[in-house]
RNA sequence: GGGCCGGUCGUCUAGCUUGGUUAGGACGUUGGCUUUACGAGCCAAAGGUCGCCGGUUCAAGUCCGGCUCGGCCCA
């Protein structure tokens, strides 16, 4: 039984020439050795996802293309360890991976900041030169991240690299428009959408954000019409006045509710409206009174609609009052409001004034206060299929579970479907014309893209309605979430493989906890719509990071860590393991310098142990046929070893990062390094005493426990692992990279339940030993004359004595003694019956 | 107002799904020590009424209800 177990733990390779242990270089290097592991996994190819393979099951990692808007952050850097360490787990389980990388390079953020450097707006400038500039900061940006993304060490396929801004991919964003607008998705209409006034586009919900702000509460009079009556109304925006449509009570509030229908005369433009009810009205804000205005905010469309008000638009597309607004037109927004104060002050209408706090919607890029304007624009039908999101979000798996709540409320939660078009440069075209004579739309065929029909015309000679020879090109273009919510079918090769299909759905959607609403649900709606099949099998969230105060992270706070920095000072493996260990999968965690440095120094101790191991085995021939007698501490810790795999295997299958990487820790530097290699340096130096056949035994478990160490650590630290392999390990295990090496399976048969109950207590004696001498202060190393050991029972005398070799060696005991009977002397052996008593 | 998440040694964090060791780890603190690997180390110690109240149970950090305080998202 017992050589049967080594025989299987062994699985001896292919018969050679003895192979011998190259010993370790004592200084530990980790940016040479994670640059040389980085360069040489590059030129093995080892991470090219193998297209023409049917034989392994694919397993394709959906990279969200990150925005490049600059260097690498630690946001980033916990998002990429992630999904790495996913990668390289399934790729040591044997799966063909697609782990493929693209940027997704369109968007405001990107033209902002070309306004900014260039001090110019997006009209000031021909449109090519603009979206040159675009591009060329993109590509630096892409270079800076790209920079950090190397670093960090990702098994990336890089022969997949794409860039969402080159003509290709717009092929496959306008493909996927031509075949949702066939399938009756996409639509024009005129609705209210949220408007940036600064960068004059239209934006989606997921693109405003909400910041707390202190507003102004206007107290004004407005008269009932014929009755000298007047009722105060009280409004944060009076500039809104002279699109006022209507004035609105609660029909509960019994103050009101006698003028409900009345009509009521609008100060400043003297226009009458009537007196509506609501029960959405909230009597105790205010006065009870609102005016609804088109539009001060979404409630007011939503009143609009409901109660088929007429609509005044106030507001041109950069922010100005307009014709509409009388004497006021031309001013901005600010200074209206300023005229109006006055002009009511004037008239004795505005009662009085307070501070409020309030909730103001602003553009997420920009930061500044969003209108709502109604303008003709470009929509995707998103709301009819938020049943199937809910449906397909339950179907998920989601790392962790409760997560899918977040995607299933935001889908439910929304008003308004999708705007897709805005008023900007730098983005792919819609791919549409219209006819200059009858106004017909003309959809580009599927074979026309990529097209940008600003540039070109259609590729028919006349309008099919009316016969008309002139088109205008679109001028408005995609938002940029179009672009990158059609990865997940895009990683996978549509629409230019036939095959496509067998990568797809994605296996796992990496996303973090403030994209599910934008990423995870765009990518749900597009393929849904596009091919009624879920997009991705799998939802891993990471959380934010958190400044060390536990803050977010943010430069202006002073807790920010650069991500170059960072992987610079401590290197890629120390960095990888904070990501890793910091937290439950999903949470936020906060950047700690010390836990950094706490992987490093786990780093430090695992390169020391293997290189004194690699020392310890210098003369042991892995491939040579010898007799082992494996003694109990033998045995306990390949136990030990074969649980922790099972352990760190189903860590890894539920994405439990932090378990996994504790788990292994521990059992490195406090099974491994603590006990066993200290309690097996004896049999090592004195094959005399202790016999050949331990010793070979002792060398044995060491160099496979240690291989087991280095495989399960490999997805969290692929460097270093990999740096102590070639030097020990790969010429006897033959694979050309441990990352390559298939991951170990658990062997019920190796876990021996006594075994380790057996030398969990021969290690609490030696614990204890150790507590004694460090006690009497001696150092650890004294000499111990006597060691008697009263077991307590014949059982524990027995499991004892069958350790006594290794106990005495690694406590420097001349005599040992192990009784059976019970004597409550000396030091316990907690938590056993077990009492030692030593003499120096 | 609604939804979700969280409150665990001085600090950060795991454990809660599936109730049952002495509540685990890291940082920090204190004391000791050249184990023929590692002082970037080793051996130890101190430090927790698991937010509060109640319930279920033989047994609750874990399950249920209420409260409270934070965070995020939405209205």
């Amino acid at each position: 039984m017992l050589l049967c177990c080594i025989l299987i733990f062994l699985k001896p390779s292919l018969q050679r020439g003895l192979i011998s242990i190259q010993p370790m270089p004592k200084e530990y290097n980790f940016a040479e050795i994670e640059r040389k592991w980085q360069q040489k996994w590059e030129e093995m190819a080892i991470y090219h996802y193998d297209w023409n393979d049917k034989k392994r099951v694919p397993y394709s990692i959906d990279t969200p293309p990150p925005y490049p808007s600059g260097e690498l952050h630690m946001g980033n850097v916990l998002n990429w360890t992630y999904f790495d360490m996913v990668a390289r787990y399934k790729h040591m389980q044997g799966f063909n991976v697609l782990f493929p990388q693209g940027w997704d390079c369109h968007g405001l953020g990107i033209e902002i900041q070309v306004e900014k450097t260039h001090n110019v707006r997006k009209r000031d400038v021909p449109p090519d030169q603009f979206r040159k500039w675009c591009m060329e900061l993109v590509e630096k940006y892409i270079a800076m991240m790209k920079e950090g993304i190397l670093k960090l060490g990702c098994s990336i396929d890089w022969t997949t690299e794409y860039r969402t801004m080159d003509p290709d991919y717009w092929r496959r964003t306008q493909l996927s428009f031509i075949l949702l607008h066939k399938k009756g998705y996409m639509y024009q209409g005129t609705h209210p959408v949220n408007w940036c006034p600064r960068d004059e586009t239209a934006i989606a919900d997921a693109e405003v954000d909400y910041v707390k702000r202190e507003g102004i509460l206007h107290y004004i009079r407005f008269p009932f019409e014929g009755t000298g009556e007047y009722a105060l109304i009280a409004t944060s925006r009076p500039e809104f006045i002279p699109a006022c449509v209507a004035i609105e009570v609660n029909p509960n509030d019994e103050r009101y509710s006698k003028y409900v229908g009345k009509k009521i005369v609008v100060p400043i433009v003297n226009r009458s409206v009537t007196v509506i009810a609501d029960e959405c009205v909230d009597p105790a804000f205010g006065t009870g009174v609102v005016m609804i205005c088109t539009y001060g905010d979404k409630e007011d469309v939503k009143t609009v609609i409901k109660h088929k008000l007429p609509v005044i638009m106030l507001l041109t597309e950069n922010g100005r009052i307009n014709e509409n607004g009388g004497k006021y037109a031309g001013l901005t927004i600010n200074q209206a409001r300023a005229a109006i104060v006055e002009d009511l002050t004037a008239t004795g209408l505005l009662e009085k004034t307070e501070k409020i706090m309030q909730e103001v919607g602003v553009c997420d890029r920009c930061k500044t206060h969003v209108e709502i304007l109604e303008r003709k624009q470009w929509f995707m039908n998103t709301r009819k299929l938020t049943d199937a999101v809910e449906k397909t979000a339950n179907e998920i798996v989601w790392y962790p579970d409760y997560m899918k709540n977040r995607l299933i409320d935001w889908a439910k939660s929304l008003d308004w479907d999708w705007v897709i078009s805005r008023q900007r440069l730098f983005a792919t075209p819609i791919p549409v014309w219209y006819c200059k004579n009858c106004g017909e739309l003309i959809l580009a065929k599927e074979n026309w893209v990529p097209i940008d029909p600003k540039l070109e015309n259609p590729r028919i000679n006349k309008c099919p309605k009316c016969g008309g020879k002139e088109f205008t090109g679109e001028q408005d273009v995609f938002d940029t979430w179009m672009d990158s919510s059609i990865t997940c079918a895009v990683h996978a090769g549509w629409p230019d493989r036939a095959d496509w299909k067998h990568l797809f759905p994605a296996d796992v959607h990496p996303s973090g906890t403030d994209i599910i609403r934008t990423w995870a649900y765009y990518l749900m709606v597009r393929h849904l719509a596009l091919f009624d099949e879920k997009p991705f099998k799998s939802c891993l969230i990471n959380g934010m990071v958190l400044g060390s105060d536990g803050r977010k992270m943010s430069k202006s706070l002073r807790n920010y860590a650069a991500a170059p920095e960072v992987l610079n000072k401590n290197g890629a493996d120390a960095t990888r393991q904070w990501a890793a260990g910091g937290g439950a999968t999903g949470s936020d965690i906060p950047y700690r310098a010390q836990d950094v440095e706490y992987g490093r120094r786990f780093l430090v101790k695992l390169w020391n142990a293997s290189g004194f191991t690699s020392k310890l085995l210098a003369d042991y021939k892995p491939d040579a046929q010898a007799d082992l007698e494996l003694q109990p501490l033998d045995k306990w810790i390949i136990s030990k070893a074969e649980n922790l795999t099972k352990k760190v295997t189903e860590a890894f299958e539920k994405c439990q990062f932090n378990i996994a990487v504790e788990d292994i820790r521990n059992f490195t530097w406090h099974v491994f390094c603590d006990y066993y290699v200290e309690a097996v340096k004896d049999r090592l130096y004195n094959p005399d005493v202790h016999g050949q056949a331990k010793r070979l035994a002792a060398q044995c478990t060491l160099y496979e426990v240690l291989y087991r160490i280095l495989q399960l650590l490999a997805p969290v630290t692929p460097h270093l692992t990999e740096e102590i392999y070639q030097h020990m390990f790969a010429e006897y295990k033959g694979f050309e990279s441990l990352q390559i090496s298939p991951w170990p399976q658990f062997n019920a048969a190796l876990v021996n339940e006594e075994a380790e109950k057996n030398g969990d207590l021969i290690i609490a004696v030696i614990s204890e030993v150790r507590h004694d001498k460090a006690e009497k202060k001696l150092p650890l190393n004294a000499p111990v004359k006597n060691l008697i050991i009263y077991a307590g029972s014949d059982e524990n005398a027995k499991v004892i004595s069958s350790g006594s070799a290794d106990i005495a060696g690694t406590l420097k005991v001349a005599n040992i003694q192990v009784l059976s009977e019970k004597q409550c002397e000396g030091r316990q052996v907690s938590p056993y019956d077990v009492y030692i008593k030593a003499e120096y």
